[in-house]
RNA sequence: CGGGGCAUAGCUCAGGGGCGAGAGCGUUGGCCUUGGGAGCCAAAGGUCGCCGGUUCAAAUCCGGCUGCCCCGACCA
């Protein structure tokens, strides 16, 4: 491609608003304009990057046999209320109606619309099993974007969608799924973790997010500093040693001499902080209490040390089902004192104990009277150590749970892809069934797995880019090869420079401009991405020399006019292997 | 959704009740130059976001709206 046939430019200056590298380079380099916020052009130059990206990525779903679709982005409302999703979904819900007055939305993802698609199609066993995909738009309408295509309104996605007979079959099609993810982004050249992810308690039995670690990623992870296991925050666990601690509470707890527990007046300490300061003691010796009413309707109490803080996703999962905060006056009605007052010590019900209130060996409790709590409070022997759980927050400088030996920092990260097993919770809703062999009809068991297409070109400009521009891989740039010649009005460089472009034509970009300065044409190469430069100037007329340089490495050759296609391949071969 | 800020040329921005509304970059024409966004000459280019108010007079002051940006909350 010649720079002057082609629609590709630059800008000189970049907009201030600018955040993150990626904006910044894909903004400054052309490969995308912002519309409206959130909402980007891609031109030829950032298209060609995308669709290089989504190759690797068809490719290797083609590879686990998933076929590629075409669903619409405009869908009716009427399968949005089928799963419940209509209301569930806020604002985030691009909603509008047809002129006659149908509810419709602008896609977000398509969980509802491949089950419709399926379910007209599957009736029996012999259907099944199969999973689809589709590379396209979504439509999040979200409170906040920022750092331009990292987190956009309208973006690419690829999603697909496996439909199992069986729980068995499905887990087996998720961790295809999953190598197949490993594949993608290790040939996207991208560096991801698989974490688990929260599920929450209706997600189902798995779901890990690929993980990308970069300053301007919205997840907070956990990273062990030794050995450098990652997990997300909202559930990521740390090590206790429990055995030791209930050892030690034990012989606390039997120990004759220790002080008893006593009633203290303390008047308006409603909140940790409030205690603390009146008692004049360290938040974390503070056993924090809070009631919880499960969705099925049960009560537990919880205990979480004063200085942490609980973790309603570990919580979650812990107990098997969502949970609310129980309200004002169930709370009264039960331990008949507000909720800043309530504790343990004569509660019988169930009580969940978090590992760090291990740690309490005098401890400050709610004495379930208003404006009292009790001060040392003996675990274990002031009231039952049954049930001991991990349900508080990992913080930076908690033991790593995986080596129990590193120390764990809080990060952030991105999430490029997600995986999902989603079992019947969208075929139960949508009636996508089947008939089975013994005749009886089953559900479809579905899963669900995405790749933010855009999001990952954002990653690799993070990663490859610098603050002049950005050299992709060879298997992703747009371009592989930007060729400049210095001086395309002298005869004998102009001669050289197109025989070069002529032999390696298809995968190069000519900067064949004569009217413009060679400083202009260094500052477009170092935006435009091409891992290889070659420049055909004054060393062509001092000793008959081509320089070739590798922008990834920084390596940089002298060679003769006839040796720089060879020179090309052989680098261009190499990092394919 | 809360808090703050901005809106003037294609881009980045200055100006601040009345005078022909400005600069740099970009664009067009001419010249010069060719190893890191170089230089000279000339020209084109504006609903000063929209609606209303105050005023003899508004791009400028006031109010409303819209859009955009930042911080936070939110983000299967």
């Amino acid at each position: 491609m010649k720079v002057s046939e082609y629609f590709i430019f630059s800008l000189k200056e970049a907009p201030k608003d600018a955040e993150s590298k990626s904006h910044f380079i894909l903004t400054k380099g052309g490969y995308i304009k912002k519309l409206a916020s959130g909402i980007y052009d891609f031109t030829p130059l950032g298209f060609k990057v995308l669709k290089k990206i989504e190759d690797v990525i068809r490719e290797e779903m083609i590879r686990i046999n998933c076929y590629e679709v075409r669903l619409p982005i405009m869908t009716p409302s009427e399968l949005w209320k089928e799963t419940g999703r209509w209301d569930v979904y806020g604002k985030e819900l691009i909603r509008f109606k047809d002129r006659n007055e149908r509810e419709f939305c602008l896609a977000p993802t398509h969980e509802e619309i491949i089950t419709d698609l399926v379910r007209f199609f599957v009736n029996s066993w012999r259907n099944l099993p199969f999973s689809l995909f589709q590379i396209g738009p979504k439509f999040r309408d979200e409170a906040r974007p920022r750092f331009g295509i990292i987190r956009a309104r309208e973006f690419i996605m690829k999603d697909a969608y496996s439909f199992d007979r069986d729980e068995e079959e499905a887990e087996n099609t998720y961790w295809k799924f999953y190598r197949a993810y490993e594949r993608i982004f290790e040939r996207l050249n991208i560096d991801v973790i698989p974490v688990e992810a929260a599920v929450g308690a209706i997600g189902g039995k798995f779901s890990h997010e690929f993980i990308f670690l970069t300053d301007y990623g919205e997840d907070k992870v956990m990273e062990c500093e030794k050995c450098h296991f990652i997990s997300k925050k909202e559930i990521a666990s740390f090590f206790v040693d429990v055995d030791k601690l209930m050892g030690e509470l034990m012989r606390e707890a039997q120990n004759q001499n220790k002080a008893p527990k006593k009633k203290v007046h303390t008047p308006a300490t409603t909140t940790v902080e409030k205690l603390a300061e009146f008692l004049n003691i360290p938040t974390s010796k503070i056993i924090k209490s809070f009631f919880i009413k499960t969705q099925r309707g049960n009560y537990a109490l919880c205990l979480v040390r004063g200085d942490r803080q609980v973790s309603e996703d570990k919580l979650a999962q812990y107990i098997g089902e969502n949970f609310e905060l129980a309200d004002e006056s169930e709370v009264k009605s039960i331990f008949g004192a507000g909720k800043g007052f309530i504790g343990p010590l004569r509660y019988r019900g169930r009580i969940i104990v978090d590992r760090t209130v291990l740690y309490c060996k005098d401890g400050v409790a709610g004495a379930d009277e208003d404006d009292f709590h009790y001060i040392n409070v003996v675990p274990m022997r002031d009231f039952p150590v049954k049930e001991i759980a991990d349900i508080s927050l990992a913080e930076e400088g908690d033991i790593c749970p995986k080596c129990k030996s590193g120390n764990l920092r809080e990060k952030k990260g991105l999430e490029l892809g997600h995986v999902f097993y989603l079992g019947t919770k969208y075929s139960e809703p949508m009636e996508l069934t089947y008939t089975d062999k013994d005749k009886t009809k089953k559900y479809v068991v579905m899963g669900c797995y995405g790749i933010g297409v855009s999001r990952v070109l954002a990653s690799l400009v993070e990663k490859f880019g610098d603050e002049r521009g950005v050299a992709f891989p060879p298997e992703i740039a747009p371009f592989k090869v930007h060729i400049i010649p210095v001086n395309i009005k002298d005869e004998i460089i102009a001669e050289t420079t197109f025989k070069i472009y002529s032999e390696i034509k298809d995968v190069s970009l000519l900067d064949d401009r004569d009217d413009i300065s060679p400083g202009e044409k260094f500052a477009d190469c170092d935006l435009w991405g091409a891992p290889i430069k070659i420049v055909v100037g004054k060393l062509l007329k001092d000793k008959g020399k081509i320089e070739i340089i590798n922008r990834l490495t920084g390596e940089r050759k002298e060679v003769e006019a006839e040796k720089v296609k060879e020179e090309v391949e052989k680098y261009l071969n190499a990092k394919n292997e």
